[in-house]
DNA sequence: AAGGTAACCTGACTGC
DNA sequence: TGCAGTCAGGTTACCT
C-alpha cells in the first residue's frame, strides 16, 4: 500500500494527536507481523511521552523517552486515529495504542508490516539494521544529480529497479517509480549506468515533484488505502501511466505499455520515454 | 558487489 | 454460485 507519500500523509495526520502525549495503554491482539511484535511492548511504552513522530523512508519513528518505536506499513498497513473509543476490533486490527484522549489502531491484513522497539541504550536509531543502509531522503538537498550520477555508475540493472531498491533515494515505491520515470522521460528498461548527468538531473526533479504532488493530494488510493483520519487519497486519479495499460498517453496518445521487471509491474509510454 | 528469485500473507478480482 | 488462478502499494534472505 504505502509508499513515502502515504507514510508522510499518515505521519502528518497522527502527529498533532500524539506528539507531547503520554501512552496510557498498549494492546497487542495479534503479534504476527513481518517479525513478531515484541510481547514486552506494553511494558516498554506505557507511561512514556511521545516526543516526536518522525519518518525515515517508509518507516514511521515514534520517539519516546526510552527509545524509538519503529513502524512499517508493509503492503497493506494503516494507522487510524479515533477520538472516541473505537468500535470492536476487526480481524486485522492487530495493535492498539491508547493515549490520554485518543486511540490509535494498526490494521494490516497482509501482515507484511512491522512494529519493533529500539531502546535508547542501543544507540543511534539511524544505525538500526533496517535503517542503516537506506538511501538519502528525496527532499534532502543532498539528493541531487551528482549523487544519482555517481551512485549509478557500474549499475547494469534497469533504472526502474535501481530506483525501487531504495539504496540511492528512499521512498519511491512501485507506483511512483513508474510515474517519476514518465515525468523524466526516461525508459524504465534503461540500464542505470547509461544515465548521463542531464537525465540524472531530470530524474531528481521528477521524483521530487511526483512525491510532493502525491503528498499534497493525500497519497494514492489503491484498493483500501485511507489516511489516518479516514480520508481517501486522490493521486491515482491523476496517474500518468500507473495502471493505465492500453490507455492513451496523456501527452502523445500512444498506448501505455505494461511490463514486468523483477516480478513487479512497470507502466510507461514507449514514445515519451526513451 | 550486484543481480535474480523466492518468500512472507490476505483479499479482491477474473474467467471458466 | 463456486473454484482455481492471478495480482496487489514492500522488503528481506538467500543463492549465484
Amino acid at each position: 500500500m504505502p509508499e513515502l507519500p502515504e507514510v508522510e500523509v499518515t505521519r502528518r495526520a497522527l502527529a498533532p494527536h500524539v506528539e507531547g502525549r503520554r501512552v496510557t495503554g498498549v494492546v497487542v491482539r495479534d503479534a504476527r507481523m513481518r517479525w513478531p511484535v515484541p510481547r514486552e511492548l506494553p511494558q516498554w511504552l506505557v507511561g512514556q511521552r511521545i516526543d516526536h513522530l518522525d519518518r525515515r523512508g517508509k518507516y514511521l519513528l515514534w520517539q519516546v523517552e526510552a527509545g524509538t518505536l519503529i513502524s512499517h506499513l508493509g503492503m497493506s498497513g494503516s494507522w487510524r486515529v479515533h477520538l472516541a473509543p473505537p468500535p470492536a476490533p476487526g480481524r486485522h486490527d492487530h495493535v492498539e495504542i491508547h493515549l490520554d484522549r485518543c486511540w490509535l489502531r494498526l490494521t494490516d491484513p497482509r501482515r507484511f508490516g512491522a512494529l519493533l522497539w529500539h531502546p535508547r541504550a542501543d544507540g543511534d536509531i539511524a544505525q538500526h539494521p533496517l535503517l542503516a543502509h537506506l538511501g538519502v531522503e528525496p527532499f534532502d538537498p543532498r539528493f541531487d544529480a551528482a549523487l544519482v550520477y555517481a551512485a549509478t555508475r557500474g549499475r547494469t540493472a534497469p533504472i526502474k529497479q535501481v530506483l525501487l531498491a531504495g539504496d540511492i533515494v528512499v521512498g519511491v515505491g512501485n507506483i511512483y517509480a513508474s510515474e517519476s520515470l514518465f515525468r523524466a522521460g526516461i525508459n524504465p528498461k534503461l540500464p542505470a549506468r547509461r544515465l548521463g548527468p542531464m537525465r540524472c538531473a531530470r530524474l531528481v526533479e521528477a521524483v521530487r515533484e511526483v512525491l510532493a504532488e502525491a503528498i499534497s493530494v493525500g497519497g494514492s488510493t489503491l484498493r483500501d488505502f485511507v489516511g489516518a483520519e479516514g480520508a481517501e487519497g486522490y493521486f491515482m486519479r491523476e496517474a500518468a501511466v500507473y495502471g493505465r495499460e492500453g490507455a492513451p498517453c496523456r501527452a502523445c496518445r500512444t498506448p501505455i505499455r505494461r511490463l514486468l521487471q523483477g516480478q513487479r509491474a512497470t507502466y510507461y509510454c514507449p514514445r515519451c520515454q526513451r
